[in-house]
DNA sequence: TTAGTAATGGAAATCATTTTCAATAAGCTT
DNA sequence: AAGCTTATTGAAAATGATTTCCATTACTAA
């Protein structure tokens, strides 16, 4: 039963029995709010949308299970500084849906950009390949994130 | 006294007080020790740091002050997936040391890079003005990290 | 000096996330 | 199908960084 680096493809039910993971019931329910919901969602966003189809899922295994998760690569936690982790799904089979954020300061509204991907993940391929040479790390993941003012707080009193 | 955008250049005390700030010893010590200590400190690290020589300012006084040095941009919180928020203080007027973070996901172990500055400040500008411009942000910072596992990290058992 | 207000620290309060622990259930082995 | 091993679970309690309260102190400007 290995445990550690499980960063294999295949898709749910396969990625994690091949990691030792069982499949249970609250964690599909999680993975399938996450897959429809497309959003960032908090742990206890998340526990909200759980709850109602299975009430016996609590908060501790809706945290325990976005920490597998995030660890297998599945899901990315992401912080947008409001003291709160957001959760979203890692690109589907795809690498689909590759984007960032870009966050207001104010009102914390969060907008996904897919814009200037290609120069990024260029500039990203290069910097990565460099930065793990010269510093001897295995690079596994990145964040880029824009910060300022949405129009509507920017125009405030 | 104007409280709100005081994004104005000028160092220090000028910036302090045109924005209706008052210049206090802590907050002196606060800077003082930010600007001699080139690490990514925690508002406890800073605590200890501040404690030996001013007794009497406490820690409340070191995360207001950490705020509202954050909200003059003097200052950057950090967040490196540890649950702990870092500062350090932003690069001063020359804009001298820019630079990123490179972090291991399994000691916490930060090491600043400046690789690939340029052709990254390009992409950035270029980006920030695309993005500015089609969601009508106004872009006051950004983040980027990478993440991975130091030589030491990924080596081990 | 005096009034008006920013700044302070210590204690108490918040609040997201973790830990503890006994009970339960997955998936392998037979 | 039944047993067995061990991962998983939920509820409650613990943790720990950050905030809030509040009465006190210290600037600043008139």
């Amino acid at each position: 039963m290995p445990r550690g680096n499980c960063q294999g493809q295949g898709w749910w039910h396969g990625k994690f029995r091949g990691c030792g993971y069982r499949l249970t019931e609250g964690r599909e329910a999680i993975l399938d709010i996450l897959a429809k919901s497309e959003g960032h969602l908090s742990a206890e966003d998340i526990y909200m949308k759980v709850h109602p189809k299975y009430p016996n899922v609590g908060l501790t295994t809706i945290y325990r299970t976005l920490d597998v998760l995030s660890g297998l690569g599945m899901v990315y936690k992401l912080d947008f500084g409001d003291g709160r982790a957001r959760y979203e799904l890692a690109e589907g089979p795809k690498g689909a849906h590759h984007h960032h954020h870009l966050v207001c300061t104010d009102c914390n509204k969060v907008i996904d950009y897919t814009d200037f991907i290609d120069e990024e993940v260029e500039l990203l391929r290069e910097t990565e390949k460099g930065l793990g040479k010269k510093y001897n790390f295995k690079i596994t993941n990145h964040v880029i994130q824009f910060y300022g003012l949405c129009g509507k707080c920017s125009g405030k009193k």
